[in-house]
DNA sequence: TTGAGGATTCTC
DNA sequence: AGAATCCTCAAA
């Protein structure tokens, strides 16, 4: 694996809608290898966002969100699913960013394995349930801070730009603050969740 | 102590 | 369209 320097902790104290657009691009790394490219992003802003899980004040759940900018906070979705985030912004704000989609890049062969059933590549990490166990990210690691890598997982820069002019519209899967456009995607790319990643494999214009 | 409601994914 | 599955948090 190439030489890669973890992004300072200077890049995520900023507010979440700076920082997601920001990650597009950047990659998520394990120790073990695994690595994925990010394309799919959506920002939560705390006491401003009523979707936010922030929103109404820390709890034991939300405490990671509400520390230090920089660490990863781990949601338990639904029952089953793990969700990966950034957090960003002051200590106490509750800002992060929710990583929705990689393209794997590096360590295929563990990342098939951590996703048995899938069809096609595309479904290795297109959606943040499937990211995170792509990534092998349970609650175990919240908390681990992506700027020391202290626990094997950091985000880094390859030298690939986030995309100019990226798609920007409303987050998915919430029932408050539905209108927000904090969702970004890199455009017409085939490993973004839903639609728009299917879409773009069959050659759409996005 | 209770129960409604999830930042989802997979299969029918 | 419906199931799977269990933690979180406010208290109807």
């Amino acid at each position: 694996m190439p030489e890669w320097t973890p992004l300072p902790r200077s890049f995520y104290q900023r507010h979440p809608t700076e920082v997601a657009p920001a990650l597009l691009n950047k990659l998520l790394v394990r120790a073990d290898g695994r690595a994925g490219r990010i394309v799919e992003v959506e920002a939560y802003a705390g006491s401003e966002d009523p979707a936010a899980h922030s929103y109404r004040g820390q709890t034991a759940r939300t405490a990671t969100m509400f520390g230090e900018a920089g660490h990863l906070y781990v949601y338990l979705s639904y029952g089953m699913h793990w969700g990966s985030n950034a957090v960003c912004g002051p200590v106490g704000e509750g800002w992060g960013v929710l990583l929705r989609a990689l393209e794997p890049v590096h360590g295929l062969d563990r990342i098939r394995a951590a996703r048995p059933a899938i069809r096609h590549d595309r479904e290795l990490a297109s959606g943040p349930g499937r990211l995170s166990q792509a990534m092998g990210i349970t609650r175990a690691l919240d908390g681990a801070d992506l700027v020391s890598n202290d626990r094997g997982v950091c985000i880094v820069c390859d030298g690939t730009a986030p995309p100019a002019v990226p798609v920007v519209g409303p987050r998915i899967g919430i029932s408050k603050a539905v209108a927000f456009p904090w969702r970004w995607h890199v455009p017409g790319h085939a490993h973004v969740s839903g639609r728009a990643g299917a879409s773009a494999a069959r050659g759409g214009s996005g």
